[in-house]
Order: C-alpha cells, then sequence, then structure tokens
DNA sequence: GTGAAAGCGCTAACAT
DNA sequence: ATGTTAGCGCTTTCAC
C-alpha cells in the first residue's frame, strides 16, 4: 500500500538497511557485487528515496528559500530562472515564495522558509530592516540578490548600479545632451545608488545646474505620471534617464500619445535591460545587467558558504554595461 | 547550541510533548492556562516548529511541486504568481522547477518532486505523454495548467484555446478581412487547439479557402521568420492570427523593419494578452485570458482532491475573450 | 484534558 | 566491506 521504504529494500536485496542507505548515496565502498543486487531490488520495487526522512536524519535539507517581490518584472523572473537553473543542477531544489509588496507577508514566507529548514535564503527585491535581515542570517545563511546588505553570514550580489547610472548619462552627454532628467525609483532597491549615480555623472560633466529628478517608482504606471509631469512643465528636458524599463515603457507610450517623438524630441534611457527592450516596437537603449548570471552567482555563493563552510561575507559587484538602440539620438 | 525542541518547550512549560504539539497545531482540547504556558515557553526559547519532523510524522509536506518550462515567457511568470499567492494563503509552500526545454530535466524535476513527497504536482507547459502523467498520479495528484490531460488522479485548467482562436478570426473577419494567415504554436501547448479553432472558424466564415498555416512556434524568432516567409511571396496576406504575443511581437518587429506599416498593410492578433502587449508601443489586439487566476484556480482544484477528498477528474475549461488594440483594422 | 510510547524512514557513528 | 544501533523532531493512538 504505502510506498517502499530502505527496509523493504534491504529485505529483498537481503543485506542490511545501512548498506542500502550507501548504496543509495554512492558510497565508495560497496562492493560491486552487492551494489548491484540493492540497485535491482530498488528498481523492481519501485523505491524512492524519502527526502523528508532523509533531511531529517541529516539535518540539511537540499533546499533553498528564494522570495521575490513579484514575477511580473522580467527582472525576477530571469534571476529566479538562473537560480532555479543553478540549483537544480547542484542539486538542490528551490522553494518560492512571493511578497505581495505587503511586509507582513514577506516575513511569513521568512517564517515560513525557516520552519523549512531550508539550507539558505535568497532574497531578491524585498526591502528588510538590516536587524530582520541579520536575525534571519542568525539561523541560516542569507544572499540578497540586487541589492548590498551586511552583516555576518549575509552575501550579496548586485550590479554597480552607481556605475551604470553614470553610464547611461556619460552616453547621453556624449550625444550632446545637457538637460538630462531622471526619472527615480523611489524607495525600490537599487533606486538610490541610480539617482546617485546621475547626480554624480551630471556633476562631473559639468552639468550640476541641469540636475533635475522626478520621483517615481519601478512601475510602468509611474513613468506615464513622469512624462505627464514633464509635459505640463515650459520646456520638455531633451533626454531623461529611467530608473528601469518598465518605467521607460511607460514614460515612452505616454509622450508618444502626447505626440512627443522618441528619440526626435526626447532621447529616453532605461535600466535592466529586460526582455521586451529589445523589442523592435520599444528598441531602448538601456543598461545591461546580466540577471540570470547574477542569480546563478547567487546560489554559487550561497553553496559556499552552507557546503564549502566560507564564513566571511561575500559582497559581488557585477559591471553593467550600455547598450545603445534606438531610443537615444542627439538632441535637435 | 541546535535550535530548540518540543521537548525543550514541554520542559520549559512543565507539559509533556505531546500537549505542546496540541498546541501548535491549535488543537481545540487544551485548558487556557496551559495553552498560555506553552505558548509563552515557546515564544522565549524561539521555538520554530520543524516542519521536516512534522512532515515525516503526518505523512503530509504541505508543498506543491510547480514545474514550468521557463519563467520568461510573462504567461509561464503569470501563473505562477497565482499559484504561489493562493498556495501561500492555504499554508502550502512551493516547490518550483523548470524545465529547460529538454525533456530529461523534466523528469528529473519530477523526480525530485516525488523524492520530497510533495502533496500535489502542478504541471504548466510541459508536455509529457499521457503515460508519464498517469505514472505521476499514481504517486500524487496532478494537474497540468494550459493543457488538459486525462487519466486518473489529473485535473486540467485551461482556457479554451479553440473558442478563443474563433474569436480572433471572427474579429478579423468583421472587419473585412478574408486573407488571414495563421503562424501556429508547432508542438507547444494548445497551439494544436488554436490551430483548429483557426481552420474551423474560417471554414465557417466561408473563407475555407483561404485557410493558409506557417508552421513556428512560440517564440519571437519564430514571428521573425514566419514575416520573412511572408515577405517572399508575391502578395501578403492582409491579417495575421500569431499563436501567441511573444510570436506576434516578433513578427510585427519584422514587418516594420521591412516597412510594413501595421495594421495599415497587415492586421496582427496575439494570443494570452501578456504584459507588454499593452505597452502602447505594441498595442496589441490579443486573446486574454486570466492567467493568474486560472493559477489560482488550478492551486484551489488541486487541494479540493488533496483534502477535500474528491477522486473524479475535473477539467475546468475558462472563456478566452478578445481585447482590441490598435493592431488591427480594416484593410485597405 | 493530559501523558506515555510507538513509530515516520532515514543517517551516522560504531562495531565487526 | 557490512551490520547494529541510536537517534533526527514530530504526530498519533491509546490509556488514564
Amino acid at each position: 500500500m504505502s510506498p517502499p521504504t530502505m527496509e523493504d529494500v534491504a529485505r529483498a536485496a537481503g543485506v542490511s538497511r545501512a548498506l542500502v542507505s550507501l548504496v543509495m548515496r554512492q558510497a565508495p565502498n560497496v562492493s560491486d557485487e552487492r551494489r548491484a543486487r540493492v540497485i535491482a531490488a530498488a528498481e523492481e520495487l519501485g523505491y524512492r528515496p524519502n527526502a523528508v526522512a532523509r533531511s531529517l536524519a541529516s539535518r540539511r535539507t537540499h533546499t533553498i528559500g528564494v522570495l521575490l517581490n513579484d514575477l511580473h518584472n522580467p527582472f525576477f523572473a530571469d534571476s529566479a530562472d538562473g537560480i532555479i537553473e543553478e540549483a537544480s543542477s547542484a542539486g538542490y531544489q528551490v522553494l518560492m515564495a512571493t511578497g505581495t509588496h505587503v511586509n507582513q507577508s514577506h516575513t511569513a514566507a521568512i517564517e515560513s522558509f525557516l520552519n523549512a529548514r531550508v539550507d539558505g535564503i535568497i532574497l531578491v527585491g524585498p526591502r528588510f530592516t538590516p536587524e530582520q535581515i541579520s536575525d534571519m542570517a542568525s539561523h541560516v545563511p542569507v544572499l540578497t540578490l540586487g541589492s548590498s546588505s551586511d552583516g555576518h553570514g549575509v552575501d550579496s550580489v548586485k550590479n554597480d548600479e552607481y556605475r551604470g547610472a553614470c553610464l547611461a548619462v556619460e552616453h547621453l552627454a556624449g550625444l550632446g545632451h545637457t538637460r538630462i532628467t531622471h526619472v527615480s525609483g523611489g524607495r525600490g532597491a537599487g533606486a538610490d545608488s541610480r539617482r546617485q549615480g546621475y547626480a554624480r555623472a551630471m556633476a562631473d560633466l559639468g552639468l550640476a545646474d541641469h540636475v533635475d529628478v522626478v520621483v517615481g517608482d519601478f512601475t510602468e504606471e509611474s513613468g506615464a505620471e513622469a512624462a505627464d509631469e514633464l509635459l505640463k512643465r515650459a520646456e520638455l528636458p531633451t533626454a531623461v534617464f529611467s530608473a528601469n524599463d518598465i518605467q521607460a515603457a511607460g514614460l515612452m507610450g505616454r509622450l508618444a500619445e502626447a505626440g512627443i517623438g522618441v528619440p526626435e524630441m526626447v532621447s529616453v534611457v532605461g535600466y535592466d535591460d529586460t526582455t521586451f527592450a529589445g523589442l523592435y516596437q520599444l528598441s531602448l537603449t538601456t543598461i545591461h545587467q546580466p540577471v540570470a548570471e547574477m542569480g546563478r552567482q547567487s546560489v554559487r555563493s550561497l553553496l559556499d558558504r552552507m557546503v564549502g563552510g566560507r564564513t566571511e561575507p561575500r559582497k559581488l559587484v557585477i559591471e553593467p554595461s550600455l547598450v545603445v538602440r534606438r531610443s537615444t539620438a542627439p538632441p535637435r
């Protein structure tokens, strides 16, 4: 009735339970003959090792918990993809949760990760306080993807937002733009650095007087609203550096509705190089970060701590790059 | 050193382990006084119930395994979102895996779900043989999302692809189109029904002579290739019904490059109403299916079987709807 | 209402 | 190289 256990396999093969256990874990010190017998018996019975029991006994679940903001943003979807791929090829499973923007559901998700005794946690996006993070890190290795963070047992993988913002501004300035407005990402992960990078680059290029920030967030609507805001003004900027691609799309859409051509009237640069930035119809110049690869790196870094025994924190910073498409051009 | 167990809580509260267990599971028959004492002790010690041990003893993991093709397609990301949301609000966790289009990694993922003793499995996208599916269903309830399937212990949730295809064709015919080409989804999930729906609707509208199918798949590239194919012809069709949004985007992009305006020269209809279909720059007329809601329904259906004790298969078919945007217009 | 005790299916010393 | 024996931390009868 109930699925066969090691006991059953052992009996069928005429050996002890321990031997079956050794064979299942591919231990080296087992005679070929017995190994074959065990494998045959297991096959015969349709034996399937019970990972739950194994976890309880070995105190390792081979599972990592991944908490994302939401899956709609391709940025998150892509990192999830990288994470899952690398995890599974390392023999780990992924427990996935999304916080529905409500911090409470975030903490509930963490709670359930800890109850499930995951071997590690990857946080992508959600804003936790340093206390919350070090609290979870006291139970299990934690890594934040997309934002940096300090603390014992906490690693991070992110791109150099600051540098990315500089690339964007330098590109626009190089085309001859001076009135470059930034639509910010508000309180979202990485938003601060992008804004600071913008301000710093503007200053370095002697454009400090033209620094102009419209507050937004990482959504399409906020891009549209920012466009409305700009359209109210006496004079449009000649270029906009948007905090991310989705926002840029919203902004460009609203501008188009108002009859403002991109890049003829206004150049637009995004951030993230998400899938749709490359669509012919958008063809958005943007800052690329290798998201899937960063997801893979996250898993490797976590594994390195979980099984490799590393203990000092590691902060990985990836270099972003500029991808020029058709949404930018010299000012008229 | 190691985290506190029930034993520790019991000792601290001066009760038996069993009582602690009852309190943790919110059992009714416990005196208020003792309950309070147990809760206090647990809080004090920072007790965290071990879900692994609980699963082993209770033979239920409160986990469902979700296997997706890939997360890049917003269709999958959205369904994952709905699934995770509903699962977590029902107290279930989600183990997520993606098959990298390789069937072997699919079966490996299923294998690890079964080893983890998940309470149920949701398959979204991947093509398994009926044998493979009923094999897994013999171990645990299975639901396919996005494609129908038969068999004991197998449920399904999908939209009526057939009907959706009809909606698309009727819309185009209603605008006055007769030369309507379909770019198919090849062997992808739902592709067959969409193609058949197209053919049937064409026939019903007296356009059987104009049935014209270009074989593609569900990718952007295949859309571009289909466009190339069409451009080689002496005469373009006046309308194209694309197997999904991504493919439609690829097709429109290539057409635009060739100087063919949409909808001026060719009208295009997509399928899925994925996020970017609504972007101003694409503004794609498409067939909407409530993907996130379908994800939630999947979980409910599975739960209904897992805990509700339902045993007869349930096939849920959702009605799709037409969303008209700016990619369609009457023929010139 | 509460406690005692027997598992759940496996791993990991420790023997041999 | 293989078998023996304790657990891992919980649930779940079954008594009281």
